[in-house]
DNA sequence: CATCATATATGACGAGCATCATATTTCTGG
DNA sequence: CCAGAAATATGATGCTCGTCATATATGATG
């Protein structure tokens, strides 16, 4: 018996991590529920066994992206030195090889714009999410002694999402990295980092 | 002869203008062809009269969209003062009319992350449109004598995006309007505005 | 008022969508 | 290795999509 149990907990697993990786590349209604369970290498028909309605998939499927998200941010920020943590979040967050991989890490710039149309389960979570990533922040510049850490805090994750939005809107590399050049240096030299 | 021209670009410019509202209240694939249609006022039917392929009808809302979000930055920025006009586009869009008003003017904040999903013709139209905007702050920001003028376009354009769009994916009004608050206020002191 | 080009409407095509009822496979416990 | 439960597959529902062929309605011209 728990061996069906573990086996299904696997494949509603699988289907998750397809759907927050599929999602984050082609939008929260980018693929159908077949698609979706071909490419976790079932039939489309099993799917109701896992989660009651698509709606529901999506919620989850966004929990899913913020905690990739989470990890990373923590992975940056509770090494020893905070200053230093800050730095190389903001270095990572907006380089290139993030930049690419759109379909792994932090959903805010394919997402938040299209927040707003998300099924309302859905739209909670990531509000969550958004609200999680910012309050490391504020607890990370309280860290470094930053003058009015909560305004910091948000428009520094305005900028970082606003930028690799942007960046990835162009086809050429070369173009795209100046956007995250631009604000990586900007945002540093603002927090003296 | 020239009535029916008359009226069939009058049809057109109608299409047009409801698939570039529309289009960024629910995304550049968020509405079909027939329900576009019947939102100008006509049938499914006659679309293929006016466009192409609907590829083509994405590319011209894109252009459509940036038109109104010229207008909006140039009616700051060419008034007489360029330190007011630059302190009044700020306020301005990120602003809570702007806010609510996504169907309207600049479609950066709800579209900019699906981009790279978008038909090719109005990708390379959105880059251009993003370039323009980008391109008319560097301005601004040379007539004010700002230090490294191309780098703060960059940023500033990112944290403008960035904001507005974070903005919208909350529902409750007070929490939205906390960062565009944060976003204008630390853009306006770095500015020394 | 009649004619004729032009603009729009009707209706249909195949494909993909979310969802569900039912059949089949797979694995576990005896 | 057999029985029964649990997980997944098959197939069908009604809907919407982009696209197009064809029919009708509109309005300018003689």
């Amino acid at each position: 018996m728990s061996g069906h149990i573990q086996r299904k907990a696997q494949s509603r697993a699988r289907i998750l991590e397809e759907a927050a990786g599929t999602m984050r590349e082609h939008g929260h209604d980018g693929i159908g529920v077949a698609a979706l369970m071909k490419q976790a290498g079932l039939t489309h028909g099993g799917f109701y066994a896992h989660f009651p309605s698509r709606d529901d998939l999506v919620a989850h499927a966004v929990d899913r992206m913020f905690a990739d998200c989470t990890a990373l941010v923590s992975h940056h920020l509770d090494a020893g030195d905070p200053r230093g943590g800050l730095r190389s979040l903001i270095d990572y967050y907006l380089s290139d090889e993030a930049r690419r991989g759109i379909s792994e890490g932090c959903p805010l710039p394919s997402l938040t714009g299209s927040v707003p149309r998300m099924p309302s389960g859905a739209r909670r979570r990531f509000e969550a999410g958004i609200d999680g990533f910012r309050a490391s922040l504020e607890r990370a510049f309280k860290a470094i002694g930053a003058a009015e850490p909560a305004l910091m805090a948000s428009s520094t994750l305005s900028e970082m999402v606003g930028a690799m939005a942007l960046a990835r809107a162009f086809e050429d590399d070369d173009r795209a990295n100046l956007i995250l050049e631009a604000s990586r240096e900007q945002i540093k030299t603002r927090l003296g980092l």
